[in-house]
RNA sequence: GCCCCCAUCGUCUAGCGGUCUAGGACGUCGCCCUCUCACGGCGAAAACAGGGGUUCGAGUCCCCUUGGGGGCACCA
């Protein structure tokens, strides 16, 4: 049989790292077993979906490089056959009409809340004759849900999940306008898109008993179900804007390579023993539905730093410094292209992420005369002043700007001076105070080369 | 309120009844390497939420408590 996976995301707002994530390992299970991955725009809320966001989550899929097959389905486009499935439920008896109006559930609803008892539609409609159906009043469709008996979603996940069907009320299939909620389209989405597999959030654990109801009354095969944890902020509270639900594309602004963020989604919530490290392409060999945990995982942006900087060292020079480059904007050249790639030994050892990496390069785009403005003068001392002075006129004359002539000549200075190489920092480092980190000689540079950074720095150390 | 899910170091996790005096990784702290930082190497501190069972034996199975999370719309 062929595997039929599917991310559907509703283009409400933008793709976040816990969205991201489900659609890693949809696409890891589909590429793991050589099946088919496909992609699914939930807009059917014509009032919060919005082309931005739906550009959002096509443009951070294709960072990821999680590549969908065939054609983008928008499930708003589909809503008349969806309205058609509906109708076939009614006719088969298996749905009916329900006149109930907004006002008069929501009063049914609070006499519930009131008496303490559980809230949910209570079915008033459901035996009713055709008789009493009201001719001036738009009905909405429900599903007729056994109310005895129950429900097992066997999950690969969660594991067999019972629900009690006196639990599942007669939700709404077809709304009063005649368009279909989001129940409906579902479940119709998936059983027309050939869907197999449904890999989803955790909060949809309940909605699949309700979509089963559907999927009997129609009599089609039954999706396997695995339903992932959702994800926490690193507070352990509820994933939100400030606790790194970042849309991913601003994972990608902070200088995160996509490999790394492939390998950091996937450890989050699926393992295999003690293995860290996993390029994608062991990843889809591993991958399996049996090693998802089952707790809810906390997003943790310094284990991420640390797994960027084992891809960054591990990526080429030239991959690195075209990764690099956009980060200068007017300043990227062919030129500044192959300083780049020469320094890159020495860059790319100290640097997390690409934006650390492009900031310790400034100095391949100093504007020579190197200066350093007032500001940042007064805060030096005097013999870190002497020292900048002289290392200046040493920096100003190089011309080769690759690792290890940069090397040579800081060498060359210190030995001229009778100072170890390490000294030419430690006043610099004194100088601005409260720096906790020393800075290495490609810091050095960057100072150097940068009054501005220099000064900025400066705005930090000072009280 | 009702229904559902979850619970091992600070964090991500290994563990699928004995081999667990609980392993790995990130982070933290030492030491080493070294011209600074980083990288790398070595080492340390750090966890089975609590209480009952079942069993010869429980981190591993069952129940309860507590604590998190999700769902209960003419939203998705």
């Amino acid at each position: 049989m062929k595997i039929v996976t599917r991310f559907a995301p509703s283009p409400t707002g933008y793709l976040h790292i816990g969205g991201a994530r489900t659609a890693l390992f949809n696409w890891l299970y589909s590429r793991h077993h050589k099946g088919v991955f496909r992609l699914r725009i939930e807009d059917t809320d014509r009032q919060r979906s919005t082309p931005a966001a739906i550009e959002a989550i096509i443009e951070g899929l294709q960072w990821l490089g999680l590549n969908w097959d065939d054609e983008i389905v928008y499930q708003f486009s589909r809503a008349e056959r969806h309205a058609e499935v509906a109708k076939q439920l009614l006719a088969q008896g298996r749905a009916y009409h329900c006149y109930a109006s907004p006002e008069e559930l929501e009063q049914m609803r609070e006499e519930q809340r009131a008496a303490g008892k559980p809230i949910r539609y209570d079915g008033r409609w459901r035996d009713r004759p055709a008789s009493d159906h009201r001719p001036n009043v738009a009905p909405v469709i429900r599903i007729k849900a056994p109310q005895t008996g129950e429900t097992i979603i066997r999950d690969q996940v969660q594991g067999d999940v019972r629900f009690g069907n006196d639990v599942l009320d007669d939700f709404i299939l077809l709304r009063s306008d005649g368009t279909p909620t989001y129940m409906l389209s579902v479940v119709v989405d998936d059983h027309d898109m050939g869907v197999t597999h449904i890999i989803r959030g955790d909060d949809h654990l309940t909605n699949a008993a309700r979509q089963r109801q559907i999927i009997d009354a129609m009599g089609w095969p039954e999706p396997v179900y695995a339903h992932l944890p959702l994800m926490h902020g690193e507070d352990g509270q509820k994933l939100s804007k400030r606790h790194g639900a970042l849309g991913i594309h601003e994972y990608k602004d902070l200088g995160y390579l996509p490999e790394a963020m492939r390998n950091y989604l996937l450890r989050l919530g699926w393992s295999h023993g003690d293995d860290e490290i996993i390029p994608t392409a062991q990843a889809i060999e591993w991958f399996n539905l049996e090693n998802i945990g089952r707790s809810p995982a906390r997003v943790d942006f310094k284990k991420l730093d640390n797994v960027n900087g084992h891809y960054m060292r591990q990526a080429s020079d030239e991959a690195l410094a075209d990764a690099t480059l956009p980060l200068f904007k007017g300043q990227a050249s062919t030129d500044l292209r192959a300083k780049l790639i020469a320094a890159m030994p020495g860059l790319k050892e100290r640097a997390k992420t690409l934006v650390e990496l492009a900031d310790s390069a400034q100095f391949l785009t100093a504007t020579r005369p190197l200066k350093v403005d007032d500001k940042a003068q007064k805060l030096l001392t005097t013999e870190a002043r002497a020292l900048l002075a002289r290392l200046k006129s040493v920096f100003e004359q190089a011309t080769t700007w690759d690792a290890p002539s940069l090397d040579a000549a800081a060498r060359h200075f210190a030995e001229a001076n009778g100072l170890k190489l390490g000294a030419i920092a430690q006043p610099l480092r004194a100088a601005l105070t409260g720096r906790s980190t020393s800075p290495g000689i490609f810091d050095v540079l960057a100072v150097l080369g940068r009054a501005e950074s220099l000064a900025r720095i400066s705005d930090q150390a000072s009280p």
